[in-house]
DNA sequence: TTGATACCCATAAAGTCCCATGCTAGAAAG
DNA sequence: CTTTCTAGCATGGGACTTTATGGGTATCAA
């Protein structure tokens, strides 16, 4: 099994482009895919994003078990009201790799995590995040002192 | 199998017609469909639609069963008195596409859904939504809260 | 006629595609 | 062991295409 590992910073041009770091293009691959769905983290000020096609199986499990069940109202008016995967459909958008490795990104998620002008690519095994370097250095700051804290109780115990 | 996500949102214009994102357009297509049924969301203040040939699928499966099961009377005379299926039937519209790529929302439908001027279509896996942009927002918000409410619970444990 | 809908066209903005440049790292050559 | 070459990658910009949207006209029914 192939995982997103390790971060790279690049530049998003005024057009809203990024190249999607090689070796993640390459781990895409592996899944047969040219393609991204990203959405915004509901608890960071970053973007998420997983292959398409780990995606769209994700959806469609689900899709498939209403449809065989013959739950009509279901299949009309979806799940209960706040459904945590209906809301995540309407906050993902495809983000299509194009023949020079880039993507477009929208200019909401673009807001949700305050990128402009760089963006850090950061691998999360079947994950990639996307965060303006900033925010990603800070993130990673306090991450990493709540390791230390741990570990030193642990030490200390 | 593709699905119906991400949110756009488009003009009204004054003869009610909006544009039917590109990218709802194109899965349509994979359904060789140009048309969407319509209807009112029991729940919400928006609408609920489905390709039309999804929505026919749908419909010819639930009277397949009940002919199946030799359920005459519900034949004859339908399910108990106030079906919710059955009532949306009633309520619900075809919308045809046109050549731009725009259909025209019956006014009742955008009564009900509180739309003028502007539309925000939110893809829901297998159905689109149609909302009012503010009303929209709302229950966006709400969603998320619903959301984060339950990563935070998951967080503490 | 009038009012509503379908069809057609025009246009500006946004998105895609294509190519050129420059950088870097590793391979090949001296 | 250094210098040169080369391939892959990130990035910029221009040309082209698609999309959203406004307006006009034809069609049809009340």
């Amino acid at each position: 099994m192939t995982s997103f590992i390790s971060t790279y910073e690049n530049r998003v041009d005024r057009k809203g482009r990024v190249s999607v770091p090689a070796q993640f293009r390459d781990r895409l691959a592996d899944f047969g895919c040219r393609e991204l769905v990203a959405y915004p983290s509901p608890r960071q000020k970053s973007i998420e994003s997983l292959p398409k096609t780990v995606f769209d199986k994700l959806m469609q499990q689900r899709t498939d078990r209403n449809v065989e069940e013959g739950e009509f109202e279901r299949i009309l008016f979806g799940d209960r009201k706040d459904s945590v995967v209906e809301t995540m459909m309407g906050l993902a958008t495809p983000l299509l790799i194009d023949n020079d490795g880039r993507v477009l990104l929208p200019s909401h998620l673009l807001l949700h995590a305050e990128i402009d002008g760089r963006a850090t690519f950061t691998g999360r095994g079947n994950r990639i995040q996307i965060w303006s370097p900033e925010n990603h250095s800070k993130q990673l700051e306090s991450a990493l002192e709540t390791l230390r804290d741990r570990l030193a109780a642990e030490d200390g115990e």
